[in-house]
DNA sequence: GGTGGCAATTTGAACGATCAAATCGCACCG
DNA sequence: CGGTGCGATTTGATCGTTCAAATTGCCACC
């Protein structure tokens, strides 16, 4: 018994069955038009009987190529599940483009690009995700230096027109839509609680705020509160500003976790009714958990992955296409 | 320009460089025994200059093994990231095994089946982990007939002892040192919140709290609340349990979802003091978030990412290794 | 009946690694 | 001085696939 596992069959063990040449049989997977009808289908019947599967590692090393989508799995130090939600939408998205994802996990930081560089030059991977960008990180430079694809999810931040292939979520927009909501529902003093300035889409969010009041003639003073991700002390930020003479009556948030900060510092009232209104940023499971349910604000996330794996694929497959970077818009997901 | 990338360099480049065969070069990295120093390092000399490492596609051929371990993505129903934390503790544990994490999620149910096979067949992955084990799991017995290396993270429920090798987390053993905890802080009516019967793991952490306290010879009785995991839901059964006569002063919970949900139905003294001590299960973000901080009991994630892997990989190397059933503690954690 | 053209199919080589067996060089010994 | 033994190294074959070029068979046409 040779290794004849539940493995085992080859190209060759069909073609001996159809009683054709083994390049026929490839030709029927791979180039049916070059085959006469009757003996493609003679074949496939062969294929079919025998259960074959083409071998992978054979296809890769022939093809130069993976068919797999490398991702930096990070420390899960979050609050949300949205790793969880986007690595489910990319790995769809990357099987119906007949691939798969890789992940990985550096075992120190500095050696984090050593990593990246074993995985392409071994052929493991084709090319990357990038879903952790930083404000001038230093992977996309060193990444376009030697030709490694990789498509970054997440903008890098003052290189939007740049040399760099992206898809974002217009944070902004997102934003401006749940100050719109909340406008149709009769508030007028309506909070900002996010995070301090630094992070490119927490600016970007906090700047969707600002424009949209604005433009109702809203005025924004003492209506802005800044902390941590975090729901403590986003509902002593909250608290802040409740406690000034003309208090906010609703919030707009950064994020979901500032949301229920701000959703715990204004109370219920008697009927379980929140005191404040809230829309939060990310659509995230304690958006519905949370009880009465909060609106949020979704980013597309079928959508991003669909749009990232395309770009990616394109880019692995040798086509020299220029940096594109692809803004999706968010959604409003009101509730109550 | 023949398709000269980063890429390129192969273990006859390095072998006419250094002036040996190609084996010679293979010896060095793979039996450096067999290699007179001096040629080994000449040869690492030359490996070093040309930047070679070695094709995966070729050694995965060769070697009849893709190094990478299967894991089907479910659907993001959860609540908790818990997923976000077993897959990097599976990333990491995997990488120091020198294996890979593939993920891969069926485009259909019915479809299921059909891509578990594809992948071995076609020596994409050498074997899977299986962390959604269902009571009766099906693919089980499917996996074992076709002789696929498997592992599961989570009990094959009434078959601990039959032929299925998987790593588990001893819920009742976690309970209990809730309970501990509970009594040694002065409680005695300790109610239990979690799923209904049914989910093997629930029932499982369930006899945990009746057996610790039967131990301490405490009364159960209108202490056990059960509901489906979500904090709405929680909330309202631990009220139910909290509006009797004689209501539970502390809760242990099966989920830290449950968990908050009995926090919330607590609620909190003017002092922000929680009325209600509440011990969650996952210590997953949403018992550090809740302020203030809540006990939980934490599964040892890392560990069990270890030991599935060991599994895994000695069973993909062909050793006939009998099945085996890992139980581990958690561990709790506790807060305030 | 030979020739050209075309579609269908086959053959040989290659992708880059590793294993098994063969070969080489050298010291040792009878 | 030739044979033996042993460590170090090389050669040939192989893993399973696909590309490029060669071959085959068939028909139409002059």
């Amino acid at each position: 018994m040779r290794r004849r596992d539940a493995n085992g069959v080859t190209i060759s063990d069909v073609a001996a069955a159809a009683g054709v040449s083994r390049q026929t049989v490839s030709n029927v997977l791979n180039r049916p038009a070059r085959v006469a009808p009757e003996t493609a289908e003679r074949v496939r019947r062969a294929i079919d009987e025998l259960g074959y599967r083409p071998n992978r590692a054979a296809q890769n090393l022939r093809e130069r190529a993976s068919r797999c989508i490398g991702l930096k799995i990070p420390a899960p130090i979050g609050v949300s599940n949205f790793l969880d939600r986007f690595l489910y939408s990319l790995t769809v998205a990357a099987g119906t483009a007949g691939y798969h994802l890789l992940l990985f996990a550096p075992a120190a930081v500095d050696e984090e690009l050593a990593t990246y560089e074993d995985l392409i030059r071994t052929g493991t991977v084709d090319g990357f995700v990038v879903a952790d960008v930083s404000a001038r990180d230093r992977r996309l430079p060193w990444f376009a230096e030697r030709r490694i694809p990789f498509v970054c999810f997440g903008r890098p931040w003052g290189q939007e027109d740049g040399p760099y292939t992206w898809v974002d979520v217009d944070g902004a927009y997102g934003i401006e839509q749940g100050v719109e909501h909340l406008v149709g529902r009769g508030h007028r003093r309506i909070a900002y609680l996010g995070w301090p300035e630094g992070t490119g889409f927490g600016d970007e969010r906090r700047r969707g705020w600002e424009r949209t009041m604005a433009r109702h003639g809203l005025d924004t003073g003492g209506l802005i509160g800044v902390c941590a991700e975090g729901v403590a002390v986003a509902a002593e930020a909250a608290e802040r500003l409740l406690a000034r003479p003309e208090p906010p009556t609703a919030f707009v948030c950064g994020s979901d976790t500032h949301a229920v900060g701000a959703r715990l510092a204004g109370g219920l009232d008697a009927q379980g009714r929140p005191h404040v209104e809230v829309v939060g940023f990310d659509d995230s499971p304690a958006a519905t958990l949370i009880s009465p349910r909060m609106s949020s604000i979704r980013q597309p996330l079928d959508e991003v992955a669909r749009r990232v794996v395309s770009l990616l694929t394109t880019r692995v497959q040798g086509s020299d296409s220029p940096p594109e970077g692809v803004m999706l818009r968010p959604e409003l997901v009101a509730r109550e």
